[in-house]
DNA sequence: GCCGTTTTCGGCCCGACTGTTTTCAGTCG
């Protein structure tokens, strides 16, 4: 029976809201499907074993019609409303409403009146002329909706937050040396560190917006203007990423960057908090309802505090709990870049780095770190030289030298491979001479979830084994996670006292969010790593941070917010070897 | 669909834009 995880559960869920929508159903059950899938995707445990336990209802926005049906999927692999529904619409018109400038009401319409199922028979009837000639439909809507079909076919994948985020940084310094502008900041996905971005968000300020427009037209970066009216712009930039620039006045600019951050749940959220004290809030301040008095809006502390709430960082706003525990005045501190002291992944040329140690180690010194693991490849990763007993004795001899002159500590470490039952490529009295090892995945993607997960809790027994890097396997954009039972693995961690890695490599980004989240309640702490293949990727660390505060991490929960004559004793080995 | 220091029934966020309309539905963020 094929299993289902939180996120399958989800999905379900919200094909059945989309589909409900297209049937013209009430939109709040509509949004009630959504809500209740939201919060599933990111509940911090396996919603299967809430199921047995007859606690679905905890979940926000799970009643007893979702438990139930949550329950049904559970023990049937099916789902009889998302079937009916099926039955009714094809599950292409799905991918249809994804299309820019088609929702809901359209694709039924271009199913009724057109049998239009998936986006290659939208491109069909558009090309026909057909669309054009619905009611309600007319030339420009049929262009708009060709461009919107053609670019989800092209890319409805998303950039990479390390390929959105510099080049976001380069339009906000541009327009930062425009006289005209006050305040610049991106927002959006973006200011939220999701790990993908759908396009680039850009706020200012300014007295005079003419000119701010004006100046975003002439930026070096931009290759064509796609849209400028007087509070938006639109470009397409050189390496082709839209990004939009809008132009508030100084007295908005903290309600209308409130507003663009998002993300969307949280939004609504506070406009409900908002509405229930007899306030507004909109993307022009808070204002009273009766008088229409503003009292906030020039910043966006401002807007929290006139809600009565703290302002969460940005890369926890979700609606998931982050506006309650602001409520409370009760946010927790999460982890900060300058918290980190050492970076705990790391390559060198010894096996499929670029860059030597000493290079590693000038890069480390810069970026102010007390010591960073030298982790490469252990023996069984042929294909890139993996590390013999002789490899290692050179490395460790180099290790000594180079720490016996002044700089960052480095440590004997070394990126063990776990094999397809769970063992590791050396004994454990070779296991015992190193000062940290990680041990992760780099086969086995067509294997079953359940010997996915009988491999990673054999890992776990390992006494030797301190952490677990890019936990998951998954490469954005190219390789999915390999499948194990993840609540299960991170139970037993919690107990071996086995780390998880949030590797901070921009690919990998492994562990995310919510498995974070999920980690942290079963008494799971962390390191961070980049996972460096040359000396220059150091500078990944910020990306794992932002994961790491996405998940709500705090410095009391990550080794290397440690100095590392404490760390060291968070180490599973330091138990095993009593030292 | 969910939910309750406004409610166990009647609410459920807000504004802008666009195109196709003669007053607004649909879509988007």
């Amino acid at each position: 029976m094929p299993e289902f995880d939180n996120h399958a559960i989800a999905r379900m869920l919200d094909d059945t809201g989309d589909l409900l929508e297209i049937s013209g159903a009430d939109r709040f059950r509509v949004l009630g499907y959504h809500k209740a899938a939201s919060s599933i995707r990111a509940w911090p445990e396996d919603v299967t074993t809430l199921s047995g336990a007859d606690r679905l209802t905890e979940i926000p926005g799970v009643g007893a019609k979702t438990a139930a049906a949550v329950a049904q999927i559970i023990a049937t692999s099916t789902f009889p409303d998302l079937e009916g529904l099926k039955r009714q619409f094809p599950e292409g018109l799905l991918a249809v409403m994804q299309v820019s400038g088609v929702g809901p009401k359209r694709a039924r319409q271009l199913y009724d009146k057109l049998g239009v199922d998936s986006i290659e028979a939208l491109q069909a009837a558009l090309a026909s002329g057909r669309v054009a000639t619905l009611g309600g439909f007319g030339a420009k809507s049929a262009e708009g909706i060709a461009a919107g079909a053609e670019a989800y076919l092209r890319h409805h994948e998303r950039i990479p937050v390390s390929t959105a985020l510099p080049l976001a940084e380069r339009l906000v310094a541009g327009l930062r040396a425009v006289p005209a502008v006050r305040d610049v900041q991106f927002a959006g996905s973006l200011r939220r560190m999701q790990e993908t971005i759908g396009d680039i968000d850009i706020l200012t300020s300014s007295d005079d917006p003419a000119a701010v427009m004006a100046a975003v037209r002439e930026l070096p970066l931009v290759t064509r203007v796609l849209g400028s009216g007087e509070t938006k712009t639109s470009v397409m930039t050189t390496s082709g990423l839209q990004a939009d620039v809008r132009v508030v006045a100084p007295d908005e600019w903290g309600a209308a960057l409130q507003y663009f951050t998002g993300n969307k749940a949280h939004n609504i959220h506070l406009r409900a908090l908002a509405k229930a004290a007899g306030l507004k809030l909109n993307e022009y301040g808070v204002f009273r309802v009766e008088g229409g008095e503003r009292i906030a809006g020039a910043t966006e502390a401002d807007v929290y505090r006139a809600l009565g709430m703290d302002t969460p960082p940005p890369e926890i706003r979700g609606d998931h709990g982050e506006i309650e525990a602001a409520l409370a005045h009760e946010l927790p501190r999460l982890v900060e870049i300058a918290d980190v002291r050492g970076d705990l992944q790391s390559h060198s040329v010894a096996t499929d780095g670029r860059s030597t140690l000493l290079q590693n180690r000038a890069v480390a010194a810069e970026l102010g770190y007390e010591y960073f693991a030298a982790t490469d490849h252990a023996l069984n990763l042929k294909m890139v030289g993996g590390l013999t007993l002789d490899g290692l004795e050179r490395q460790w001899e180099l290790i000594d030298q180079v720490n016996s002159t002044p700089g960052p500590r480095i440590l004997k470490g070394i990126e063990l491979n776990i094999d397809e039952h769970g063992g590791v490529d050396y004994d454990e009295d070779l296991l015992a001479r190193f000062e940290i090892c990680l041990a992760s995945m780099h086969s086995g993607w067509g294997a079953s979830r359940e010997a996915g997960t009988k491999r990673m809790l054999r890992v776990l027994d390992n006494p030797f084994v301190d952490v677990i890097a890019h936990p998951t396997g998954r490469v954005l954009g190219r390789r999915d996670a390999i499948d194990y039972d993840m609540d299960q693995v991170l139970a037993k961690a919690g107990k071996t006292g086995t780390i998880f890695e949030i590797n901070s490599y921009p690919d990998r980004l492994d562990l995310d969010d919510t498995h974070i989240r999920m980690a942290r309640e079963r008494g799971v702490r962390f390191t961070l790593g980049t996972d460096a293949h040359e000396a220059e990727q150091f500078r990944y660390m910020p990306y794992g941070v932002a994961m790491a505060r996405r998940g709500w991490t705090v410095p009391g929960e990550l080794l290397n917010a440690q100095p590392w004559d404490v760390a060291r004793t968070w180490l599973r080995r330091f138990r095993t070897l009593g030292r």
